[in-house]
DNA sequence: GGCAATATACGATTATGTTCGTAAAAGGAA
DNA sequence: TTCCTTTTACGAACATAATCGTATATTGCC
C-alpha cells in the first residue's frame, strides 16, 4: 500500500477549507487522479506563473493538511487527492449559502441561474433534477 | 452630502475581494442600510466573540479599501456598504464557479439542489424562473 | 567514477488578515 | 471644572498563505 499519511488519520473528523492555491492543484489532481509535482506544475504553469518549488512545497503542505496523499516510494513522488471533488464542493457551497445567502440555497441557486442562462440541454437537467424534487 | 470616500474613486474599476471577516460585517451593513461600529459589534458578538476595537479596526480598513462609506461629520462615525449585496454574490459565486465547478453554473446549480431540499414554495420560485430561462 | 539533470527538503521572506492594547479626543454628568 | 464613558486612531503582535533560493540527494548517461 504505497499511498499512506499519517496526517490523514488525524484529520478525519476535523473539516479542512483548502485554500485557493490549493483548490487549483485538488483540481489537477480531481482530473487526473494521480500526479507527480513535476505534472501538477505544468499544468499551472497554464494559467499562472510561478516556480516549481512554489508548487512543491504547496502540494507538500498539503501533504501535511492532509488533503493529499503521497506515494513516496520511488524518488519521484506521487501525489493523490484525499478529500473528494463532491465533498469539498458540498462543504464550500455551504458556506457561501451561510455567509452570502443567509442560508438560503434556493437564493444561491436564483443567483447562479440569473447571473449566466445555461443552454438547451442544461436546463432540461435541471428540469429533470426539479421534477424528481417536486414529488 | 455626509458620505464621502476618496477611495471609493480610486477603485471603481478593482474588483474588491471581501475577506470572511469582511463579509459578516457587510451583512449587518447590508441589512440595516447604514449603521455604528457599535451597532455592529453588537450583532457580531451574537455570532463570536472578539473585542470591540477589532470591529472598529476592521471597519477602518474596509473604508481605506472602499468596501464601505463613513459619515465623519459627528463624532459617532456612520457606515453604510459601498458594494452591493447582488454583485457581491454574483463576483464570488462567478469565482467559485470557476474554482470548484469548471465553469459550470449549472453544475454549481446542481450541486446546490442536491445538497438541500427546498420547499415547495421555493420549488415553484425556481421553476417560474427556469420557465422563463427556456423562452 | 564523474557530471548534468531532476527531485525533495527546508528555511527565509513577503504579503495579508486578524486581534488587541493603549493613547488621545470628545461628550456628558455631577 | 473634573471625572467617567465612549469613540476613534494607531501601532504591535500573531497567524496563515504564498513564493522562492539554496542545499542535498538520487538518477541516468558519458
Amino acid at each position: 500500500m504505497p499511498f499512506i499519511n499519517i496526517f490523514a488519520v488525524m484529520n478525519t473528523t476535523k473539516t479542512l477549507k483548502p485554500t485557493d492555491s490549493e483548490l487549483e492543484i485538488l483540481q489537477v489532481l480531481w482530473d487526473k487522479n494521480e500526479a507527480t509535482v513535476r505534472e501538477v506544475h505544468e499544468e499551472l504553469s497554464q494559467i499562472k506563473d510561478c516556480g516549481y518549488t512554489t508548487t512543491l512545497k504547496l502540494m507538500q503542505i498539503m501533504f501535511e493538511k492532509g488533503l493529499v496523499l503521497r506515494d513516496d516510494s520511488s524518488r519521484t513522488h506521487i501525489y493523490r487527492p484525499n478529500v473528494s471533488r463532491e465533498k469539498t464542493q458540498k462543504q464550500l457551497v455551504d458556506k457561501m449559502v451561510n455567509s452570502l445567502f443567509s442560508g438560503s440555497h434556493t437564493q444561491l441557486v436564483m443567483q447562479a441561474l440569473g447571473s449566466h442562462t445555461p443552454s438547451n440541454k442544461e436546463l432540461e437537467e435541471i428540469q429533470q433534477l426539479l421534477d424528481s424534487l417536486k414529488k
